[in-house]
RNA sequence: CGCGCCGUGGAGCACCGGUAGCUCGCCAGGCUCAUAACCUGGAGGUAGUAGGUUCGAUUCCUGCCGGCGCAACCA
């Protein structure tokens, strides 16, 4: 995916006019775990954040608590930035649109489209509604009998206004050639194909700007009128590593992006928008753009899933209850195993649950509590001076070198699912399998040596599963690896999927897992799946 | 006929033109190092439906039925 030594992921900024949910960190994790894997891979990561400030409903919000936007929105970004430290998400930045370092850069881009001949004046006629904010198509308002479909009984008013426009008609052929040229640009597929239609069905020029709004980037060429919210939203891609800076050379360095990471929703303002705009201002195009599923909630007891929304009796999951009830791995493993990131995926308390029991209890944790205890009941947690060791016994079979090539390309995109999947069915299974043929508990006291052999295999698989798990599971792998004092393995933070094959001499293993009566705490404590539902 | 997605054992998913796999759950057996965990085996599906293409379709095409997203607090 990346050509050089760095890689530039981003995510899509978000607005902060309410906290963010499930959904949205879904969309964090999966950007995280791709970060967290390409600097495994020895890149040079930028993972970038940020919030979308500059819009209407940020101003009102604040509005509505009597304060200025400004403390607003900052006091937001400190509320996300706390979510996302709790996720674990390692971003290198967060871009806040109301920065400063973004609005030189907007400026200077609008500048660069204007002055390529991409942008014109139009007066625009429409009805407008004063609850939205927004002008209405005829269509619209027709559909839900004369009056605005979100607010009934607020009055429309005929409204003329001067805005300017950006000539993106003139860009689909261009768009679709560099759609043919470049068939990654857009994925998972059926994204692309989504976009392949509507841009061939014919683009529309967009309006960019806003008049008689004091919140919000001013025009240079015209500060009665303030850049209107898409336009400036996508600029924080670039704004952020400094375009329109002082100092370009940052910018010159990242640009262009290897992925944008977004929901399936916006893919056509990435997609179309987004490169039109580049080309106009005669910059680059990121290399791809992943448009990510949603997640849907449901209810187990009806079947019924729905888009999580405040209006629902249900409300709203916060992710911050269920780091606190659960962790933030729980949290990880359960949206990054059970909800294909191209596609949509389900949540509901049983199933998270569930896939916590049997993924992280059952599986992961207890694998961890059974080899550790043997190796402290049985060797005092010393290892060292096995005399013969065959070093594939615990793999059963599996190759390997070969799953873990296939776990970079699933993982390169975004197969998160598909790539869990084959870690505990295959590592996992084979290390529980492990135990249960050879009966190291047995060889505890009829042969020693043969005993020990087999723990050091167990050892290994503990040293191979962190690795493995550690895109995904930062935390819990970080204390696999570190459960064992290996022989000159790399610290911990450097530890990547080319470490796998490296393995370490036995002759100093030993335990160094923290212990509390001769054998680990559960790292994941089984948890009532009734009580987790409330 | 606006656009798009989806419909596979109780639940969640996968694969593939040649008579269905995986995870969870359930049942039985094994084992006891381990978080009543682990391992093995089993029950359970005429793949929404009606047609078509084919030697043969769950897999390709069409119609229909059903669910959902594309507008809103919200990704």
């Amino acid at each position: 995916m990346s050509d050089a030594g760095r890689f530039y992921i981003t995510t899509a900024i978000d607005y902060p006019n309410s906290r963010p949910h499930i959904g949205t960190a879904f969309e964090k994790i999966g950007a995280d775990v791709q970060a967290r894997f390409q600097r495994m891979e020895d890149r040079s990561v930028h993972f970038l954040m940020g919030n979308d400030e500059n819009t209407i409903k940020v101003s009102q919000a604040a509005e509505r608590l009597g304060v200025e936007p400004r403390p607003y929105v900052d006091d937001m970004a400190r509320q996300f930035l706390e979510v996302w430290k709790a996720l674990e998400i390692s971003q290198d930045d967060f871009i806040q649109t109301s920065e400063p370092r973004h609005h030189v850069g907007c400026q200077k881009f609008i500048q660069a489209v204007h002055d390529a001949g991409d942008i014109y004046k139009k007066a625009y006629a429409g009805l407008y509604c004063d609850g939205c904010e927004a002008f209405k198509t005829e269509k619209e308002v027709e559909e839900a009998g004369g009056h605005c479909p979100n607010h009934p009984n607020a009055p429309l008013r005929q409204v003329e206004e001067e805005n300017y426009f950006f000539k993106l008609s003139d860009y689909g052929d261009r768009l679709l050639a560099h759609y043919e040229e470049h068939p990654n640009f857009i994925q998972p597929e059926s994204r692309r194909n989504e976009i392949i239609s509507l841009v061939k069905s014919g683009l529309q020029d967009v309006s960019i700007s806003r008049k008689g709004f004091t919140w919000g980037i001013p025009v240079p060429f015209d500060p009665d009128q303030t850049i209107y919210v898409w336009f400036d939203a996508l600029l924080n891609y670039i704004t952020a590593i400094g375009y329109g800076s002082d100092d370009e050379s940052r910018f010159q360095t990242l640009w262009p992006a290897d992925v944008h990471v977004i929901g399936k929703d916006i893919t056509r303002f990435h997609c179309a928008l987004w490169p039109a705009m580049l080309m106009s201002a005669g910059l680059s195009l990121p290399k791809q753009v992943f448009g990510h599923g949603f997640v849907y909630r449901k209810n187990e007891a009806t079947g019924e899933s729905w888009k999580e929304s405040k209006s629902r009796p249900e409300g709203v999951v916060e992710p911050m209850d269920l780091v606190q009830k659960f962790s933030a791995e729980a949290f990880r493993y359960y949206f990054m195993s059970q909800c294909p990131f191209g596609g949509d995926g389900e949540f509901s308390f049983e199933r998270f649950a569930d896939v916590y029991n049997s993924g992280l209890a059952d599986t992961l944790g207890n694998l961890y509590s059974r080899t550790l205890t043997m190796c402290v009941k049985y060797f005092d947690g010393r290892l060292e001076g096995a005399s013969s060791v065959d070093a594939n016994a615990w793999l059963a079979g599996l190759d390997l070198s070969a799953l873990v090539g296939d776990l970079r390309t699933l993982i390169e995109t975004f197969q998160y699912n598909v790539a869990l999947h084959r870690i505990w069915n295959e590592v996992l299974a084979a290390a529980n399998g492990y135990i249960n043929t050879t009966l190291p508990f047995k060889l505890a006291k009829t042969d020693l040596d043969a005993c020990r052999a087999v723990l050091i295999n167990l050892a290994e698989a503990v040293r191979v599963i962190a690795i493995l798990i550690k895109p995904f599971l930062p935390g819990t792998a970080e204390t696999f690896y570190r459960a064992f004092q290996f022989e000159g393995q790399p610290p911990w933070e450097q530890v990547g999927y080319a470490d796998i094959a490296r393995r370490p001499d036995a002759a100093t293993l030993t335990v160094v897992a923290p212990l509390v009566g001769g054998k680990p705490a559960p790292l994941f404590p089984k948890i009532d799946t009734k009580a987790a539902a409330s």
